[in-house]
DNA sequence: CGAGTTGTAACCAGCGTGTGACCAGGAGGC
DNA sequence: GCCTCCTGGTCACACGCTGGTTACAACTCG
């Protein structure tokens, strides 16, 4: 999977009122997968600050004389958000005006939609970059174990095990699986990144790796399992008796990841 | 932000051959106290790094066919630089090529100067922004190191260390990302403000002078740690065994930040 | 019991990193 | 203008870690 898709969607939300406008872009902004709502009236700032918006595209029209000041006191407020103008005829010194104010850019109505998007989309690109990446994958956990893809590290308990570059990927990719076998060659083609010899013994030895590793940073549980003849399974299985939970099922105590 | 004043002035090119227009807009940029210089012909993405700009304004006639893959190629390889494409004529699906492409901005020539200079404005403003979003002007703490934002400088037990420009911005990212692994790529990216090429050691070089500095000022702590293959961690841990907290962890000592 | 599979430890080559020296360019003092 | 100092950045070399191989022991299963 690329990792650029995984991106949240742009959140924008139009104050305009020409419904003929707004239903194309709509459409558009639909195609485009992006959330979005529309303002009928100018939305008190608090609201606005509510609905996390990326981008806020605005017609200084429909707010009439006080479009300025409202403009104003969102850019002011809201500096993360990307403020786009988007209104009629103005002259150079209104447009200048408001890109002084805070705003991001500024269409001149009647403007194609696509245009639109493609400038919001510019607006938000940049914000994201700043703040992206940084959230973006969810850890992994099991038993004591909690695997951070965006840090390269695994944890035990709180504290940083010291893993390995190929260390990590193998835990990653069988963490990942958790609780199906997966084949030796299908974990050396997906970590290695390419087809197994027969008789290569890596992916053991850094199983090996990773077990006395984990072992020593959780001793109270067994993450990798050997499964003869096809190759590893991962599963956080803890060694103290369950006597509290007695559970008589094949698995003694499958913990989800 | 209220003081609009310690404002490093903004660095500015304009890629065009419009004599005239060239001549009116480098008196304003002048009035606005802003530095600025001319670009006949299409420069090496190698020479605009050096020239660490905020803002690029090109004119995609003066470069012929080859502009597009021009402009694909700057915006890829300095994400942080502000990009607006000040061209003639144009139809919106190459005004919404260019700002899918990663162009910040699209003005259709002829342009008012002011208004050219507002948008640049805008740009740099939203680029700088991003860049402040994330320094935090609260001042980070972690273990006997403080690091002071707004003085640009960082205090060990209450006495200044003598960082220079890079190695500060360099501390002050780790620091700020204190716990995760930052990959030698994004650190590069994000205190240089450009592509890393393969096989740069700069990174580790800066690495060593900070460590020597911290190591100097502040001997009884660790603050950036490697993580081989991948990048470095920044993270204030004591060198003093802790028999005061004995604490059965199997960490020695972590100090969180 | 034997062949094939897996666990374990030692071992080595390659390369990523630490480190010091060196150099170019810019700021500032004279 | 010339000189000096400082900073940023490159280079070369040494070292240590990592990845991967091999050999052997232990184990599984037919």
């Amino acid at each position: 999977m690329g990792s650029t898709t995984a991106q949240p969607p742009v959140r924008l939300a139009v104050l305009d009122s020409d419904t003929g406008f707004l239903q194309v872009l709509a459409n558009r902004l639909d195609a485009a997968g992006w959330q979005h709502r529309v303002l009928a009236s100018p939305v008190p700032i608090d609201a606005l600050v509510s609905m996390r918006l990326n981008v806020l595209v605005l017609d200084l029209a429909v707010l009439g004389p006080a479009g300025w000041s409202y403009l104003e006191k969102v850019c002011e407020r809201l500096p993360s958000l990307g403020v786009i103008v988007c209104t009629g005829r103005s002259s150079v010194s209104q447009r200048v005006r408001g890109l002084r104010i805070g705003a991001d850019d500024w269409i001149t109505k009647p403007c194609h939609p696509e245009e639109l998007i493609a400038r919001a989309e510019a607006v938000a690109r940049r914000r994201r970059r700043a703040e992206a990446a940084r959230v973006e994958a969810a850890p992994v956990v099991a038993g004591e174990l909690e695997i951070r893809a965006d840090q390269f590290q695994a944890f035990a308990a709180g504290a940083s095990i010291d893993l390995t570059r190929r260390e990590f990927e193998l835990i990653q990719l069988l963490a990942h699986a958790a609780g199906q076998v997966l084949p030796r060659e299908e974990i050396y083609q997906r970590v290695w990144g390419y087809a197994m010899v027969h008789g290569d013994r890596s992916v053991d030895v850094f199983v090996r790796k990773l077990r006395q590793k984990l072992e020593r940073a959780s001793p109270r549980w067994r993450y990798i399992h050997t499964h003869f003849g096809i190759g590893y399974r991962f599963a956080a299985e803890s060694l103290d008796p369950p006597e509290v939970v007695p559970e008589p099922v094949a698995e003694p105590a499958r913990v989800l990841v």
